[in-house]
RNA sequence: GCCGAGGUGGUGAAAUUGGUAGACACUCGACACUUAAAAUGUCGUGAGCUGUUAAAGGCUCGUGCGGGUUCAAUCCCCGCCCUCGGCACCA
């Protein structure tokens, strides 16, 4: 016998929409505030496993927690900005607009249709201009206090996308998205300084409770490492020099008087000035070129040092005062640093590799202490691998950067009154390499017509991490024309109580996001200084097959079948069984997984039509349930949902040797199954003649009453021997002389009596002889 | 190379953080029901040995490998190996 999912489902999500179960009010005193964030998705038009994954069991806890008790905050967006709609522009000529909203709409049905309890009057699309008005204001006034700059700056450019990238969405080199290798331009283009918080940004994760992997990729991110700058003044061989000294970043100053030699980065902004002078000019005009050719990935792979030295230039040891060549090598980065070293090959890897190749001197120091290094120059100094966050991106599916330039080309930020700054509509999308925004006639006219002749518009949008690094914020109060949320609504609800997402997001997103809250801090827009409490890191659903779904492996698994196989509580409690939800493992999509779950939930109404109004249940029989109920809400806390419906399997189990079911048991039951299998709990809980929704009951109060009987294991030498029932708390002396009783025991000891006797109450009696 | 998290049956995993290892499931096998299949139910399912007509039961080993601490180790300590994730010519 098997249930209709099909119509038990439709009946419930349609209750639960008359009853307007999930709308959250935010200024409710009477319970304690909740908020459970889950990253809203980019609306791609199809959910997915991961979206199933990441909001169906993120679903379950903000059921749980609503039933003990909380007043849970449980919204849902769209990262509606970004490459796919534009995409979709260019290929088959739609429109980025309708084609974004148009996923919208599919995917609002999708959420709905798993059962997941979003407070929809809380959505946020990044997209939407009464979105973006904000994430415009918040940038003029990051502009405003010089935390928002325009400036020169090699970087990463993607030649397939057509546009600059932040340093983090440059994986090993290639573009995040797309997978083409990157290349490296000189462009003038818009910072975030994010490197200005790099200190609070390490600092703070003390404060949180975050795994230890989360933050130390966040560390290694920032890649903080202290040491000094050290000077060396260079000797020319020739005369009527202005050269002075080139400036270098070391963390072992202390090893000064071990360092033979100095490297410059090929692009050293020193190197031209110093190239007029040396006797072999074009053999190292030909070295830099050579190397400035290949991307960093290329130079990092190749192992074998290369170098070229300047003959005829010399630079001065501070420490031995003895000269010391100087040379252009690729194993220095200019981005980092001063973009030269001091070159210690006794003491360093890098340097002894280069060395030996050059046949340089290798000479082991003891270590100059820090006055000595002060008294020749020295300056302590800090260094980070982080870089200030490109955020202008040459394409057209984004925020305006609310930017105009005066006829002297300086940037103006666009006062708030003229707010949203709209994304023009009359713009040729094809990729060029120029922003399509400066194809529009449109965004021109509005510029001179606002600003006067001669005032141009900014043609670059704003990276769409830029949307998502405050999008928590705006859940608070998504519709307000007037501010970018509600002061005293974020007093209450922020910091977010628990934020679940996907561990791609812990070097970007994440880290954005604490920036952002960091500066508006400082800005005095919000209190808090960290946005996010707690931090989970979910895992990712494989194909069948063990790999990562793709459609070239034929692996990918759709859930939307197994939903209407199985129905959309047995796909959640599938998702929510197969593993540890607070680490992020890998698991496989296990084909009989859904069915058997399924299975599961049969049982259930099966179990159900044995319950009888005026049948007893043993105390024993309550004893099991409350500890499920206990079970339940401590695994839940660890984000651990497997263990939680192992338990209510549990208590199934000893339901289906009871042939006569207590109401009050079972009503019981089906409270604590409605967060896992909300659907068909509501359908029970009506069966059973429950008033309202199941989904407005409060957990059961567990009073676990201690056993009255417990089972103790008898150990000899520590080997299990046997194992008795006894009343809880029962003396030493007693439980031993039970122990005697079991032959086992008796025969393991052999006679002898036990010169030891460990007794742990209820729990174990280990006779050592 | 450095840093972090891990390693438990055929599979996903569990173990109150030092106290009966493998809960709960999947798979597989046998049986029952059925004309048959599906569905459902019952039993078995870490390895090896032993036991009896059949059971029940009993013994040994077993949580990556080798040591150690302890009455007792998946858990703590030392030394290796492997997997996954992050960083990586970052001075």
């Amino acid at each position: 016998m098997s249930y209709n999912h099909q119509a038990i489902e439709k009946k419930a999500q349609e209750k639960w929409a008359t009853l307007d179960l999930y709308h959250t009010d935010l200024t409710d005193e009477s319970k304690e505030p909740y908020y459970l964030l889950v990253e809203f998705p980019y609306p791609s038009g199809d959910l997915h496993s991961g979206h199933w994954y990441a909001f169906a069991v993120t679903d379950i806890y903000a059921r749980l927690l609503r039933a003990r008790g909380k007043n849970v905050l449980f919204p849902i967006g769209f990262d509606a900005f970004g490459l796919p709609a534009e995409n979709a522009a260019i290929k088959h000529g739609v429109d980025p607009k309708e084609w974004t909203y148009k996923n919208i709409e599919r995917m609002r049905a999708q959420l709905s249709s798993m059962g997941a309890s979003f407070d929809w009057s809380k959505e946020v699309i990044t997209c939407d201009p009464s979105y973006y008005q904000w994430t415009q204001w918040l940038f003029t006034k990051l502009f405003e206090h010089d935390l928002a700059e325009r400036r020169e700056a090699a970087v990463k450019w993607c030649p397939k996308d057509q546009t600059v990238l932040a340093n983090e969405q440059v994986i090993d080199g290639c573009c995040e998205r797309c997978g083409t290798t990157v290349e490296e331009k000189r462009l003038t283009q818009w910072f975030l300084k994010i490197t200005d918080y790099a200190d609070r940004l390490i600092a703070g994760l003390d404060t949180l409770p975050w795994r230890e992997e989360i933050k130390e990729a966040q560390r290694a991110w920032i890649g903080k490492s202290e040491g000094a700058y050290l000077k060396f003044d260079l000797a020319l061989d020739f005369q009527g020099s202005t050269l002075e000294s080139i400036k270098v970043f070391t963390t072992r100053p202390d090893t000064i008087f071990g360092a033979t030699y100095v490297v410059l980065a090929p692009e050293h902004a020193l190197v031209a000035q110093l190239l007029s002078h040396v006797s072999n000019k074009s053999e190292a005009e030909g070295y830099i070129t050579a190397t400035k050719r290949k991307t960093e990935r290329e130079r990092s792979e190749n192992k074998e040092k290369t170098g070229v030295l300047l003959e005829g230039i010399m630079a001065i040891n501070p420490a031995t005062k003895e000269k010391i060549p100087v040379y252009i090598a690729d194993y220095v980065l200019a981005s980092y640093g001063t973009g030269a070293v001091m070159a210690v090959p006794a003491h360093d890897e890098r340097d002894h590799d280069f060395a030996v190749k050059f046949n340089l001197p290798i000479v082991e120091t003891t270590f100059a202490e820090w006055d000595e290094i002060a008294s020749i120059g020295g300056q302590k100094t800090t260094q980070y691998r982080l870089r200030d966050w490109l955020v202008s991106r040459q394409r057209y599916w984004g925020c305006p950067i609310p930017i105009v330039y005066d006829p002297e080309g300086k940037p103006h930020m666009i006062p708030a009154e003229h707010l949203p700054w709209l994304l023009p509509a009359d713009v040729d999308f094809t990729p060029t390499g120029k922003s399509p925004l400066a194809s529009s006639k449109e965004l021109r006219e509005r510029v001179t017509k606002i600003f006067g002749e001669g005032w141009t518009p900014e043609y670059d949008t704003l990276d769409t991490f830029v949307d998502s690094s405050w999008y928590f914020l705006r859940y608070l109060d998504p519709k307000d024309p007037h501010d970018f949320s509600d002061q005293s609504l974020m007093k209450k609800w922020m910091p977010v109580d628990r934020y679940s997402g996907g561990s791609e997001h812990t070097t970007m997103h994440l880290l954005y996001a604490r920036f952002f809250t960091k500066a508006l801090h400082d800005l005095a827009l919000v209190q808090i200084d960290e946005p996010f409490i707690e931090r989970f890191n979910r895992g990712l659903i494989m194909g069948p097959d063990g790999q990562k779904m793709s459609k070239s492996k034929g692996n990918v698994i759709n859930p939307d079948e197994f939903v209407g196989r199985y129905g959309a509580d047995a796909v959640r409690i599938y998702l929510a069984f197969i593993g540890p939800y607070n680490e992020p493992g890998n698991y496989p999509w296990n084909l009989d997984g859904v069915a058997s779950m399924r299975k599961f939930l049969d049982r259930i109404v099966r179990a159900s039509e044995r319950v009888a109004a005026d049948a007893a249940s043993t105390e024993a029989l309550q004893q099991t349930v409350a500890r499920t109920n206990m079970k339940i809400a401590e695994d839940s806390d660890r984000f651990k949902f497997n263990t939680g419906i192992a338990a209510l399997m549990t208590l199934l189990n000893e339901f289906e040797t009871t042939p006569l079911l207590s109401r009050d048991v079972f009503r019981e039951f089906v409270i604590m199954l409605a967060p896992f299998a909300p659907h068909l709990a509501e359908h029970l809980w009506e069966k059973l003649g429950g008033e309202g929704s199941v989904h407005q009951q409060t957990w059961p109060l567990a009073t676990i009453v201690a056993a009255a009987n417990e089972t103790i294991v008898v150990q000899v030498n520590g080997k299990r021997r046997g194992s008795m029932t006894l009343p809880r708390d029962v003396s030493q002396e007693a439980a031993l002389a039970a122990s005697y009783e079991l032959s086992s025991v008796t025969a393991a000891l052999g006679g002898k009596s036990p010169e030891r006797v460990i007794y742990v109450p209820n729990k174990i009696m280990n006779l050592v002889v």
